[in-house]
DNA sequence: TTTGCTGCAAATGCTTTGCATGTAG
DNA sequence: CTACATGCAAAGCATTTGCAGCAAA
């Protein structure tokens, strides 16, 4: 029925109502989307969807596990999920507006793997967060705080 | 009275047994420690110091905010706080047990610098977490978990 | 039919807070 | 004396779980 569909076969999900609509809110738009549990959740109320917040946790939890999605942990308590793409990349975020902007640095890459070497460990895996303010006049969050 | 005393000042903190408490556990021995508020809470009982949980948390963070401690939040839950020595240093992070490697890296830093202006942010932060497996033997949960 | 998914509500784990009392400066 | 600290208990937040009913394969 939805091209979602296949996605969940191949990642030996069932194709149930709740999973089609979070990974359409995940595969939504152009540009990456790093978006909460609670994020998700509030975009499917809006689309009428009821889905609840248990099973939003749930299903990311599996779509995790499944190599759908990917998890992260940025400072500040909530985690954030983002569409798996293949490709591996570090993220910037903006401390002011919280704005999100991936990039892969293949020095940083090469010489983490070298330290981890160095240590005597098996390198599994690594998050590199950059934390700043970004110049921009259109900086999102300033508008939001304007609203509020 | 103690040595802890003058940091605290220092600090423009007043000088209470809690602090003073606090800042020993995390000062105590040679190699940096990485403790959560509850692995200090636990130090300070053993102690025979009755300080409050809650008390704990108040003060690693009035110690981050006068820059005597740093706080890092690693993957799984519970953020752990270390003494603050000036020096940057990132962190390598054994998934099997828990220890916590300190490294830090030159070409790293400047490639961070280097992203972070090529993307139009000043960069104010930054956190790199290693995670994986260290091959040594004496793997120190290995030991914890055979306990429990 | 059978296995696995969902909603609901309650529980969890870490951390924060309100309030009355206590104490350093 | 006064401002700030503390203990205690309760609240808060993100996330997880038990359980009974439902639905996909």
């Amino acid at each position: 029925m939805f091209p979602e569909d296949s996605e969940l076969r191949r990642a030996g999900l069932k194709v149930t109502n709740p999973r089609i609509k979070v990974l359409q809110v995940l595969e939504k738009g152009d540009r990456p989307k790093h978006l909460s549990a609670e994020d998700i959740y509030r975009s499917l109320l809006e689309l009428g969807e009821e889905v609840n917040l248990a099973t939003v946790y749930r299903v990311l939890t599996q779509f995790e596990s499944a190599g759908l999605v990917e998890k992260h942990n940025f400072e500040g308590g909530h985690a954030v999920y983002e569409l798996a793409r293949g490709d591996h990349h570090d993220h910037m975020v903006c401390l002011t507006c919280g704005h999100v902007i991936e990039f892969s640095n293949a020095v940083i890459e090469k010489q983490q793997q070298k330290i981890a070497e160095s240590l005597g460990f098996l390198l599994h895996d690594h998050s590199l967060h950059l934390y700043g303010h970004c110049q921009k006049a259109n900086c999102e969050f300033k508008a939001a705080r304007v609203k509020a």
